[in-house]
Parts: C-alpha cells; sequence; structure tokens
DNA sequence: GCACGAACGCACAGATCGTTGCGTTAGCTT
DNA sequence: AAGCTAACGCAACGATCTGTGCGTTCGTGC
C-alpha cells in the first residue's frame, strides 16, 4: 500500500460513505450476506472463514478481505443488517397490548436457530461492537413504546425496568439455554412488568 | 492413526476418567488455563488460536490438540472451571437474604472485564456447550435456595420466574450492554421478584 | 456518451494452522 | 525400585489462511 492510508478498505461498509453505494457493491454485499447466514446455518463453526464465505457467496477472498477485514466485523455487520427491522413497533392503542406483542415478535426471532448461531458467533468473534449489533435497535423501540403511552398520559415503568423484565429474560433463554421461549411466555413476562 | 479409535485424545479433560489425573497434566492444564485466561484479557480476539495459546502456556500445541481438539472445547473447558464454584451459595435465613446477596456476588462476578470476554468467547467457538458452561450451576444454586425456603415454610416463587427474574437481567446487562449492573442494582431484582 | 476512479478479480507469496509418526518423560502400580 | 503406559515433546508435512500488486470492470458525475 501507498503510505499514508492505512488501508484500502472503503471505510464502514454499511452506511454508504458517500463513495459509491451503487449497483455492484451491494450485490457482492448481499451474496456476502446470504452465505454467511447459510453457513451458520449449517453449523460450521470453526470454519466459518473468509475464504470460505466468499467461496460460497461467488466473490474473490480479496474482496472480503478488503471491505471487511476479518469475520468478526462481518459478522458485526450481518448481524446489525438482520437485527435492524426484524421486528416492528406494534401500535395497539394500549402499552400492555404493544409490550405483549413486541415481546412476542421477538421470542418469535429468537427461536430461530439460525439467529441463535449468528448471535452466538456475532458475540464470540465481534467483542463489544458484536454485542450491541446484536441488541439492534430494540431498546430504542422499547423506549418509544413507553413514550407514546407516557403521552397518553398513562403510569409507565422505566425504559431501564422494562429492558430488565423483557429483554433480559428473553435474550437469557434464547442465548444461555437451549430453549427459547415460546410466545405465550413472553407475553406473561409483560404482565409481571405492568401492575395488574 | 490406528483405524478404530477416532483419535488419541483421552477424553474429557475435565473429569478424570481414570486414566491419569496425576500432576504433570494438571500443571500442564493448569497453565493453559492462564494462559487462555491473560489472552482473553489482553483482547487479542481472533488470535486466540491453539499455537498462540500453547506458546504462552509454555507447552507444546501438539497437546493442546490432542486434549482439547479445538478451541472451542477449550474455552468451554475453561469456562466450566471458572464458574463453577465462583459463587457460593449463601445461607442468611431467610430466602430474600440469601437471593440478595447472591444476587450481588454475581453482579459482582459479572462486572469483571475478563469473565465477560471468557463469556463472549465460549459463546461463539463453543455453541450449545459453550452457552450451558457459562451458565455453570447457577440454575441449581438458585433451586437450592428456594428450596430450602420452601422446606421453612415460606411461600417461593418458581425456579423459572426467578431466573427470568435475576438470571435474565444479570447476564443480559453483562453481555449486551457495556454496563454491567451494579450489586445494588442486583438486590432491587430480588425485590422486584418477591413480593413486599 | 465519456472519462474518472472506486470496487472487484486474479495470481502469487509468506505466514500460520492442523495433523501425524515417533521418541521421551514421568505418573501410577506392584 | 522396577516396569508399564498415559501423556508430552519434537519435527515435519500438507492445507489453509492472510496480505500485496496489478490489471479489469462498471457505477457515477461531467
Amino acid at each position: 500500500m501507498a503510505a499514508s492510508t492505512p488501508v484500502t478498505r472503503p471505510r464502514t461498509p454499511g452506511a454508504a460513505t458517500g463513495s459509491r453505494p451503487g449497483g455492484r457493491s451491494a450485490r457482492v454485499r448481499a451474496a456476502v450476506h446470504r452465505a454467511v447466514e447459510e453457513l451458520l446455518a449449517e453449523e460450521v463453526g470453526d470454519a466459518l472463514t473468509i475464504p470460505v464465505v466468499a467461496a460460497r457467496a461467488g466473490v474473490h477472498a480479496t474482496t472480503l478481505y478488503r471491505r471487511w477485514g476479518s469475520v468478526g466485523e462481518l459478522l458485526a455487520d450481518v448481524a446489525t443488517s438482520r437485527f435492524s427491522g426484524d421486528v416492528v413497533v406494534p401500535d395497539t392503542g394500549s402499552l400492555r397490548g404493544d409490550l405483549q406483542r413486541w415481546a412476542a415478535d421477538v421470542a418469535t426471532d429468537l427461536a430461530d436457530p439460525d439467529v441463535l448461531a449468528l448471535m452466538r458467533a456475532t458475540l464470540g468473534a465481534g467483542g463489544e461492537q458484536g454485542a450491541c449489533a446484536c441488541r439492534g435497535d430494540r431498546e430504542d423501540q422499547l423506549a418509544a413504546m413507553i413514550e407514546r403511552e407516557r403521552a397518553r398520559g398513562g403510569a409507565v415503568p422505566t425504559v431501564e425496568r422494562a429492558a430488565d423484565a423483557l429483554l433480559g429474560p428473553l435474550y437469557y433463554r434464547a442465548i444461555f439455554t437451549g430453549e427459547p421461549g415460546s410466545p405465550e411466555w413472553a407475553r406473561g413476562l409483560v404482565d409481571l412488568l405492568l401492575p395488574a
């Protein structure tokens, strides 16, 4: 490489940095993301390496090294785009209804073995950044629902408390115990959080 | 290799299989465990490989390949011995007191960055087995405390419910958010679980 | 359209990893 | 104290990974 720029890599791959988010780059990115998810679903375990992903995606390994640099960053990128927008904020008219529906959706999402594999791999390789990618914008969604209820004039718990009561059990079950919670169980968590 | 046995590896490394848990094996095991924890604390990330661990431990890489086979199994072994016995079950006379003290201890344990790094790496490389290793025997401890209270004749929550209310938030905070909970916050979780 | 340059493909090389066979060390048994 | 054998050290190999330089393709702006 020249001397000034540390690496040829065009900055963060996720957000278009103003350079060229055009057709081909987007296609490559999509193919790579799909390849990662496919390999994760096949429980390749250790064998999730840059060359393997590249071969599966039909892309040259050099491209992956240049764009992502390591499997850790690649997984963090995949996790970010996988977990953003996977669950929509419902609007049922009441906080209880919103939270119940939302918790059930999250539980359903977390029950997918592929999602679990992605989260575990991202946590392991991505470190702090990967962990945040797995949370996605779920705390923000929680805050949005609570804020809406407060605007309606209702009594609401703090976002922190709601995260403890909902996201805590949901994620703990999914990651640490083999048995993810059912949507019914997730709805029950809401009943424990909100006063009867 | 011969033909019958798939690998020369002497079964599970943790429990002595009756063969020879003698002095040298134990020393090697301890050195390797220490090396893993040291490297984890240095945030080596991807570079936590068998040869690197072997060099740090002053042991030949072949030994690690034969005893553990992969970084995943090695990390699961380290996590198991790290998380078993790290927290003792208190006996304060009341369930509330027991849980408060226990939750505070777990929170303190989870606040250690090295423990976090170990858990994340184990989750990533160890898969299902690694996840169980990170839980340790904490659900059993929870069950023991609850059972003791029930023997005293008190009203007790289910173990499942207690795990949701305590382990869920504790682990979620530690793993997914950068800020692990304080012992005081952990004690507050107990107050939310038990009726006032 | 046309030129510019970012992103990709390709080939090659250095480094590292995973595995095997064999000799040596050192627990364990009697 | 002497033998047995599990466990370790050693050296070498093939496979795989990581990184670089250069030519080519194809979005993007003029």
